[in-house]
RNA sequence: GGUCUCUUGGCCGAGUGGCUAGGCAGUGGUCUGCAAAACCAUCUACGGCGGUUCGAAUCCGCCAGAGACCUCCA
């Protein structure tokens, strides 16, 4: 089953099969988040897309060494290696340690993914924690000649890197291209070219995040800590590194030739990147001003929300579609996400309702095979979701005594169902009475029992009575075949 | 302006040179004291114009529209 694994390699721009390295080890690096605010619906898609490659390889048999970074310093506010940076700007807005800052918005960004139900990394580091690599970095950079000094910063020789090496390969830019049409911006008479990028900045004197080295006082380049972090932690050489789309240019490419200019040859086999989130086509940005945070999705607390959409339903509905294809925000995408999404929760448990037969009338084999075709082909989960779907219609055939199925093909047709569905898209069962108050249960649970034995008595009156109250209290009473069904209303 | 990508039914979204993805909504039905839910069935679309081909929504060209990157962004 490994060797039949595709995976769509950026670089190429090509479905490539995967071979790792070391198998059956394999090294995975995501360029996790910059923490200076909170996580929104954007950062909800290289997580679940990562998470998903993880745990696919993972289920494969992999042995897989996951890396997502924390991106606390560096990344500064304005373009061109001008400008303050992110954190250091947050924590001065809201007076606070820029550390304060990053564990503040750390905790919460794991509270969401922890929400999405993304497994964690194997190892979570941090830019701040890594200075000392990244000078050793700058050190091997600037002993091959692809680094220049400037005023106590050390920046990028993209020139003299091309001549050697091909710079813009990732990103299918052209040297010459990025000189005619590179923007000429102020403040940059330190750079040999404008599209020189900073490796270390010296500290103007009012910038607070700073740590002494022998070129400057001053903090790293946003691009260094990546190909400084994966180097330490992957080794010189690993099999994948993903993240969003918009980082291929500069971020990434910056990082190939931060590698490439140190070690001579390049780290990377597999560059993934997903797609962006939209809103009403455009994409959902920070810059833009248009993003939902996670938070406010879960809570329904955006103007723009109809209503929450919990944690799966945001998951399903980034699974529904490709991770290259941009997937566009609507409340109605939503909508027909969580639906769909408790159609799939529903059959499941109509799993464990099904009467077995001596024979078998559904195949179940057929259906695996469709479903690991479906996740070897550059992981795509539509389709996978699409088969697990046709598999909801015979698995409610199959309870309704419309088609037959063995004991031992339902064991494995319960194991495919556990397999893909939680295992590997990461779905999980949200509890009905969410908020978790057993209390309030089990006193709807005492309601409705009244209520069926009303049923019984055919005193519809107080049946009616119990079930309108209750309804207009905000819990929602369903009947089923063989009693009832209750969730609390959004 | 440069580079690249996309345009699929009411909505979201796969995919393929010929073999009706899937979900949601709608419609019809089953079930039910009623209602809801659930389940079953159904709805056959690929921006426009040319070309290649026995055959194109799928390949090529042109046109129109949208987006991404080129500056921080997942």
């Amino acid at each position: 089953m490994q060797d039949k694994l595709l995976i769509y390699n950026t670089l190429s721009r090509k479905k490539e099969q995967f071979k790792p390295l070391n198998p059956p080890h394999v090294g995975l690096y995501v360029c996790g988040p910059t923490v200076y605010g909170d996580a929104h619906l954007g950062h909800a898609r290289p997580a679940i897309t990562f998470d998903l490659v993880f745990r696919y390889l993972k289920h494969l048999g992999y042995k897989v060494r996951y890396v997502r970074n924390i991106t606390d310093v560096g990344h500064l506010v304005n373009d061109a290696d001008e400008g303050e940076d992110k954190i250091a700007k947050k924590a001065r807005l809201e007076q606070l340690e820029p550390m304060e800052v990053v564990q503040f918005f750390t905790d919460r960004y794991h509270k969401n993914m922890e929400d999405l139900n993304t497994l964690k990394p194997s190892i979570e580091p941090r830019a701040s924690g890594h200075i000392i690599e990244q000078m050793e970095l700058i050190d091997k950079i600037l002993e091959n000649g692809f680094a220049y000094e400037s005023d106590g910063s050390i920046y990028f020789d993209v020139e003299a890197f091309s001549k050697k090496f091909d710079y813009g390969k990732l990103s299918g830019r052209k040297i010459e291209e990025l000189m005619a049409n590179t923007r000429e911006l102020e403040g940059q008479s330190e750079k040999k070219n404008s599209f020189d990028f900073a490796l270390w900045k010296k500290a103007t004197p009012e910038h607070i995040m700073r740590w002494p080295s022998k070129w400057s006082d001053g903090f790293p380049g946003w691009h260094l800590e990546c190909s400084a972090m994966s180097q330490k932690y992957l080794g010189g050489e690993f099999d994948i590194h993903g993240g969003g789309l918009d980082l291929q240019f500069p971020h990434h490419e910056c990082e190939i030739a931060q590698s490439t200019a140190a070690y001579g040859h390049e780290a990377v086999h597999y560059w993934m990147h997903n797609n962006m989130i939209t809103i009403n086509g455009q994409k959902m940005g920070k810059s833009l001003g248009n993003f939902i945070t996670l938070d406010q999705l879960f809570g329904g607390d955006n103007d723009v929300l109809e209503q929450a959409y919990s944690p799966m339903t945001v998951r399903f509905f980034i699974l529904q579609a490709h991770y290259r294809s941009p997937l566009d925000f609507s409340n109605d995408a939503l909508k027909a996400a969580e639906k769909g999404f408790n159609r799939l929760m529903a059959a499941i448990k109509t799993l464990n309702k099904i009467q077995t037969s001596n024979e078998s009338t559904v195949d179940v084999k057929a259906l695996q095979e469709k479903c690991y075709e479906a996740l070897n082909d550059d992981i795509n989960t539509p389709i996978l979701i699409a088969h697990l779907f046709d598999g909801v219609k015979s698995i409610n055939s199959l309870a309704d005594g419309k088609e037959k199925i063995t004991a031992e093909d339902l064991e494995q047709l319960k194991k495919l169902y556990t397999e893909f569905t939680f295992d590997i898209l990461g779905l999980k069962e949200e509890g009905e009475s969410e908020g978790s108050d057993e209390l309030l249960g089990k006193v709807v649970e005492l309601l409705l029992n009244t209520r069926m034995e009303a049923k019984k008595n055919k005193d519809w009156a107080t049946a009616d009575r119990i079930r309108d109250e209750l309804t207009q209290m905000g819990i929602v009473v369903k009947d089923t075949k063989d009693g009832f069904d209750w969730e609390v209303a959004n």
